[in-house]
DNA sequence: CGCGTGATTGAAACCCTTCAAGTTTAGTGG
DNA sequence: CCACTAAACTTGAAGGGTTTCAATCACGCG
């Protein structure tokens, strides 16, 4: 929870009096390596925020291929949005890749904490438009870039995941193989980018 | 102007007498064929709101190729969301596939909008999560479908644009090269599914 | 130690691209 | 309204990047 805290009062101005009307509205959640927290075809009825270890939310293709949509670690959000938003079922599951412990927060907490701070309502829309720039910038990487500059780009936006994440997880995200990741570090390494 | 305001009445409960307050906030603004409305490094100061006709939103990859990133024919929004919300140098171009009437929807407007209607503000809310719905649905496809499966897709959701856009273009926005559009229409016809 | 998971490597196959040519369609000016 | 031209679409052959399948290697953990 303290980190939680220590991000509300940072990013969206939550003073500690706000954040006692907020604490019971929340809870902790330990999931161990493995674990779902959400399966498809479950309605998502919260938003995790990860305090400690790593998420990730992946959906499973015609042939049963897992495709990774998003990675989640420390001070990171995650959570099937159009599921929670709009009440469906989700297309997604969300698993921990290491030992996670995540806030989770629902419907009743948005409205509580959109009511009692106007800067926390600024903040949230940061947040989405901050969510659309990003899925659309990996829109123009699946587009128009090669494995290469994928992995390239992956690197420099999640140096720290990438010595996390096991590497074929990786490569799902990326939309390619975990042999042709290996051949593009191969490839790489080569071109004198020794290391990670 | 009308399709807008009838648009806002039947989606975002805005009266005539609300509507008379925006109206003067608004302007129409008719881009002929192949013109833009946003070039690349130009700060995104609008929202546009098609009328009548059909826009692309695309960027410039590192071979020079056009990757589209949506198109907005009637009652559609587009715009570099990024770009007006964060202030920063826009990514994309915004040209025009058709002669286009759209309405400029600058942020006075939302302000305003979003004072007077709380209906606007919630129907707001579902634009943006819808869009980040689209927007992950899009990389779940371009990650683990193939060319033929994104194709597919594409006619389901957009029948009306498939006869309006040109091939080439609806292969930019599929990731792949025109002849490939064409040798996957090709195949498609083979298999009997006859027709679009 | 041995088992299982993840990473690497090789060879063949496949999907898609590239380049080049030809065909069709659409737009323009005479 | 036809003729001409440019743009869009199609088709073929060759090549590249990525996948697939299979085998091997490396490592951590019970």
């Amino acid at each position: 929870m303290e980190n939680f805290f220590k991000y509300l009062s940072e990013n969206a101005g939550i003073t500690p009096g706000q954040f006692n009307i907020l604490k019971p509205l929340l809870q902790v959640k330990n999931i161990v390596k493995g674990k779902y927290i959400l399966t498809k075809g479950e309605v998502c009825s919260h938003s995790f925020f990860v305090e400690k270890g790593l998420l990730r939310m992946y959906s499973i293709n015609k042939e049963g291929k897992e495709n990774i949509i998003q990675f989640a670690s420390e001070n990171w959000f995650i959570s099937d949005r159009s599921s929670a938003f709009f009440h469906e079922p989700s297309q997604y599951n969300i698993d921990a890749v290491e030992d996670t412990a995540v806030v989770l927060i629902d419907a009743k907490f948005m409205t509580t904490a959109l009511e009692i701070s106007p800067e926390f309502r600024s903040y949230n829309e940061n947040l989405l438009q901050n969510h659309i720039r990003h899925l659309q910038g990996r829109i123009t990487l699946l587009i128009g870039a090669s494995a290469e500059e994928r992995y390239m780009n992956f690197i420099k936006l999640y140096s720290d995941l990438t010595l996390r994440v096991p590497q074929w997880m990786i490569a799902s995200y990326l939309g390619i193989t975990p042999e042709s990741l290996s051949r593009v570090r191969k490839e790489l390494a080569k071109q004198h980018f020794k290391g990670y």
